[in-house]
DNA sequence: GTGAAAGCGCTAACAC
DNA sequence: GTGTTAGCGCTTTCAC
């Protein structure tokens, strides 16, 4: 039949006896081309199986309405979360994305030099992953709109949280409940640059933490602070060694949901009971918090996505982006495993959702089986100004 | 200084003193081009900062290295561990990956006729999605590559696994343990085809089971089998009734970890200890199934996407990908939620690690500590046809 | 070795 | 309204 080549526009021209001028117009819907024109192009477009291409039609038009969003870990579940919203809001905004999942900073600086490049995307996201200077004025020099979520970046737009606030809420909620002897267990910057992306999140609400029970007037026990390498079995280890001591705390808060996983395994293997020897709560609010009835700091994750998503978009559309900073809302939401403690407890709201979804099991451990991590699961970020 | 122009290859030629051909062979590494001549061009570039168009290069050379992945519903974490796996394989083979979430079927709809057009994207990845005959012929018809993960296509490369012998595994776990009454709990295809992407997987795994029960001479009660909408909340729902029932089951298998999720939940709610009076195995092996111990039947989910990913570059790279039906592995893991049924349990292998970590445990409901990923046991199947 | 020129497929000015 | 033509930025013969 057809030649085996594909049709262009000057075929679909050639066959429908018009210029190749007139077949774009119909194409893009331009208004001024005559009702038969347009028929016939049409028709012959069907006919001919004609598809418009992309890359011509970008390299023509000078922008390709495509995106980078580049995230870490792709599989740590607020990561995921971040980029569904995003995906979402640039779906709906008609632009394709490409995703870079780094894991280790030689992708990231892969990354980081081959994205600043116009002609490929037309702008990038960059969530949770601090960015170098020389990172960020690449994007400048080569004029590519960038913003970030999860990490702040002079002169960028970023979408952001105070994680000290949000440090502060967990441990303010932990003191309300009557606790005063509340361990931290979280991550720390590793030092070495070339192997860690430094996520620094967790030092933050740690921060946080600290001066919450400063302000309380509870002393500070070192003892009850235990940070290292990222993970839900790290964070294991640590409660265990946090519940091995002689005066254990009676609360944890831990610096991720998937860090408090390993926290809750942890007491379940020792047979704490959560929250009746031991309340947990965790940061961020991941889908499997409300699943496994954990009490959490909530920050908006799809949203943050989302927002960052839009406020490229606006970028794109050649509007100003102000402020530069944007904070988006913490919350803390009261599930099963958190509870008073003891003659202390002064008003633990218990709210109607934990109410709904531990309420009959009393002390019982509120859910989760959970056990031993030898795995990964994601891995937090953090915020830099 | 400079233009605000970006520098483009006539620039850097101009600058130089060379012809754009010449500058064209610097770029590319080409080896007919002197020493000298290569030095100053590129000295010109960096100096210019200029940065090759990719969308040029894509034109010109009628290739962008980009692939499409369309994916339903990205948060779901089986999901996201498959796009994972595809993702480093591109990245490692040089191809940008443009992710494509479906949440309905008109966003199906619409990037599968978005989709083939060349010049778009070099080839697809679909996972998951049942594809209709007039979505495949689009892409023969503009001889757009396909591949697809986790669903099979006729006549396109596919990397699946045996749904139904999966079920048959979990079931035969079961049974072996010394349970009779074996619950289901699984998802339904909705009729309505405008508002459902058509997932059949559970279907077949409740074939399998039904076939297990079956060739094991256990009466099926039809009372024990739940499917519904998708979703842990559902599951949870249905697994009170099965419950409440008089005659309850003493083992429940869910069409996947996330239902299984529900299952759990809704054991812990009504103080059923798992798997002291309820022994649960999910589907799929999610990060989190070896993070809260729940037995499960294994399909590698990163891998899946990896293979994929390599059988299309394979495609791309003009080579045949025979056979045409990728089958993967399972493998029946078990971890603290499933045990021995009473008297009946004629050879239930109670693995070391659960042995250590569950004894001391005993009645506790859903508690699951334990796993490893050491723990992979049991039989496997499935692997070429 | 290197320059010149012809595409790659489309858009957008500009005539008619 | 519609045809024509000049780019968009790069690759790739094909002479020299």
């Amino acid at each position: 039949m057809r030649s085996s080549r594909r049709a262009n526009i000057a075929d679909v021209a050639a066959a429908s006896g018009v210029g190749v001028g007139t077949v774009s117009r119909v194409i893009n819907g331009a208004a001024n081309v005559r009702e038969a024109t347009r028929l016939k192009v049409l028709a012959v477009v069907e006919q001919l199986g004609y598809q418009p291409s992309h890359l011509a039609t970008s390299l023509a038009k000078g922008t390709a309405r495509t995106v980078a969003i580049v995230v870490p870990h792709l599989t740590a579940p607020s990561v995921v979360q971040r980029l569904a919203g995003a995906l979402t809001v640039l779906n709906a905004e008609g632009y394709e994305t490409v995703v870079c999942s780094v894991d280790s900073p030689t992708q990231r600086d892969h990354f980081m030099s081959a994205l600043p490049r116009r002609h490929r995307t037309d702008g990038v996201i960059v969530v949770s992953l601090p960015l170098r200077t020389d990172h960020v004025a690449a994007f400048r020099r080569a004029s590519v709109p960038l913003v970030t979520v999860d990490v702040s970046v002079r002169g960028v737009p970023h979408t952001v949280i105070d994680d000290a606030t949000g440090g502060r809420m967990a441990a303010e909620h932990l003191l309300a409940l009557g606790h005063t002897r509340i361990g931290f267990i979280g991550d720390r910057v590793q030092r070495n640059t070339a192997k860690s992306l430094g996520f620094i999140a967790s030092e933050r609400r740690l921060d946080g933490y600290r001066r919450a029970l400063a302000a309380a007037g509870v002393p500070a026990d070192q003892e009850l602070v235990r940070v290292g390498p990222y993970g839900p079995a790290h964070a294991e280890a640590f409660t265990e060694e946090l519940l091995g001591r002689p005066d254990p705390p009676t609360a944890i808060f831990a610096a991720s949901d998937t860090q408090a996983m390993g926290v809750l395994s942890a007491a379940d293997r020792l047979d704490v009971a959560v929250p009746g020897q031991l309340s947990v709560i965790g940061f961020d609010d991941i889908r499997l918090a409300a699943l496994i009835g954990l009490s959490t700091v909530r920050q908006p994750l799809e949203e943050s996505g989302a927002e960052g998503a839009r406020r490229l978009c606006a970028l794109l559309a050649g509007e100003q982006v102000r402020p530069l900073r944007q904070l988006l809302a913490l919350t803390v939401v009261q599930r099963g495993s958190t509870t008073g403690q003891g003659r202390a407890a002064t008003r633990p709201p218990v709210p109607a959702e934990r109410q709904a979804q531990c309420g009959p099991r009393g002390t019982t451990p509120c859910q989760p089986p959970h056990p031993h991590p030898a795995d990964q699961i994601s891995e937090r970020a953090g915020d830099r100004s």
